[in-house]
DNA sequence: TCTGGGGTCCTAGGACCC
DNA sequence: TCTGGGGTCCTAGGACCC
């Protein structure tokens, strides 16, 4: 972390270094519409897993009137009336397009943090702000050109206040600069204090019931005081939106401390062989993860749970954690680990909704600790297969070469119904044009 | 009928140690 | 009535993010 030394607004024209954030515009949606130009100026919003909830939304629909996270079926209506048009999430061909998006903005700065699949923070040398708003405008509309994607970049000097421009741009579709004090305090008026980057639901509560009601008087809050609502995070907001810089960028990610794979069922399971086929297929797709980062774990939990939401059976959730004598990163061995837990859980009844694999205590597998219990011979004989099985998925395709059981059925797989092709990723999708 | 998935960090409290 | 003090490590749960 840098200095926490307290700033004033008026310290920040100085600072000489600027963040940007540069946020891809409704970008599940967008990514659709690149390849559906007929799609331009029409409501698209796109699904969750399981053609559930509204995940992303063009400005048309956001203007019809549906709600972020809202459940399909309760806008069944307004999708009708207003034609929009509906698609499940296709996360391949969303990956792929952050990809470019990121790569472009690689090329031009050299500090990029990429945030998250839509948003990247970059650290800034610029000579003056008004070179920088030039420079990102320019940026701006070779990303929409290279990529079709439309992004919106918000600037100032703390990832914080780079959040609040992000929102500014976003309303006037380009790119906003927050790094003057003369609007500063308006700036922050606007805004409401559950809007800030680091407020959610919970606080917001809380500082309604003190008075706390937009981004300037949290600005001004009494460290103390926030600190008696909230962790040593609201205190590091506070002073991230008095420009004093408390979160660094990242350019280089971390590895995972916990992998997870937790998806629900298409529709609802009630036998072991079934729940075991799925177990078998998350725990796969979760040691991939775990190789991917170069990872072993030494710590397995498979949990089932019952459709939260239904009003005939009451919820359920059934969890249990192994540990392992020495780590792993073997699909095999966990399958067969993941398995036993799962008997052990497992209750005849209920229908399940959903499994869980939380893979856990992740070591380096080049550093691992091997306990006097293993057979050198066969772990190594076993990295080379995932060695071989990963390569092979990586060229032919997920689950080209996959362990039997996770099924040949997948009774258990989720739904889909409206998946746009993968474009960008394979050859039998690919755009055609007709002449 | 239908309600996402994958992460992070922080804190309090218990177990344990000398 | 009286019940050491100081420390580490681990875990569950809460809050937040996209």
């Amino acid at each position: 972390m840098g200095s926490c030394d307290l700033r004033n607004t008026q310290g920040l024209i100085n600072m000489g270094k600027y963040i940007a954030l540069i946020d891809c515009n409704n970008f599940y949606a967008s990514c659709e519409r690149v390849f559906s130009p007929s799609l331009k100026n029409k409501p698209v919003v796109v699904l969750s897993n399981n053609d559930g909830c509204v995940i992303a939304r063009s400005a048309e629909a956001k203007m019809a009137g549906i709600k972020m996270g809202e459940p399909l079926f309760k806008c069944k209506d307004i999708i009708k009336k207003e034609s929009v048009k509906v698609f499940s999430s296709n996360y391949t061909l969303y990956a792929d397009m952050s990809n470019r998006v990121m790569s472009i903005i690689k090329n031009h700065f050299q500090d990029v943090e990429v945030y998250s699949i839509d948003e990247a923070f970059v650290s800034i040398e610029a000579v003056s702000v008004e070179n920088l708003h030039e420079e990102l405008i320019s940026l701006r509309s070779k990303i929409l050109k290279w990529t079709g994607i439309p992004v919106s970049i918000g600037v100032s000097t703390t990832k914080t206040l780079a959040k609040l421009a992000g929102r500014k741009a976003k309303k006037n579709l380009g790119v906003h600069c927050l790094c003057d004090s003369k609007d500063f305090t308006n700036a922050l008026r606007e805004v409401k204090v559950g809007s800030v980057w680091g407020v959610g639901r919970r606080l917001e509560k809380k500082f309604f019931l003190k008075g706390v009601y937009d981004a300037y008087q949290l600005s001004v809050l009494d460290h103390k005081r926030a600190r008696s609502l909230g962790s040593v995070n609201i205190v590091r907001t506070i002073l991230e939106l008095n420009g004093v810089r408390c979160l660094s960028i990242d350019s280089i990610p971390d590895n995972k401390r916990q992998i997870t794979t937790s998806r629900a069922f298409g529709s609802l399971v009630y036998t072991l062989d079934v729940l075991q086929e799925a177990v078998s297929a998350y725990i796969s797709r979760a040691a991939e993860k775990l190789r991917i980062q170069g990872s072993s774990c030494s710590t397995i939990t498979v949990a089932l749970s019952t459709n939260r939401f239904s009003q005939k059976e009451s919820y359920s959730f059934f969890v249990k954690t192994e540990s392992l004598i020495s780590s792993t990163d073997s699909t095999s061995k966990l399958v067969s680990v993941g398995k036993r837990i799962l008997e052990s859980i497992f209750k005849k009844g209920p229908g399940y909704k959903k499994a869980h694999i939380f893979l856990s205590g992740l070591e380096s597998s080049a550093s691992k600790q091997y306990s006097l219990e293993d057979d050198v011979a066969s772990i190594a004989k076993d990295t080379n297969l995932m060695r071989v099985l990963d390569r092979l998925n990586v060229s032919y395709g997920r689950d080209t070469l996959k362990y039997a059981s996770t099924g040949m059925s997948r009774d258990w797989l989720m739904k889909r119904e409206r998946k746009s092709p993968s474009y960008t990723t394979n050859w039998s999708e690919i755009l055609t044009i007709q002449l």
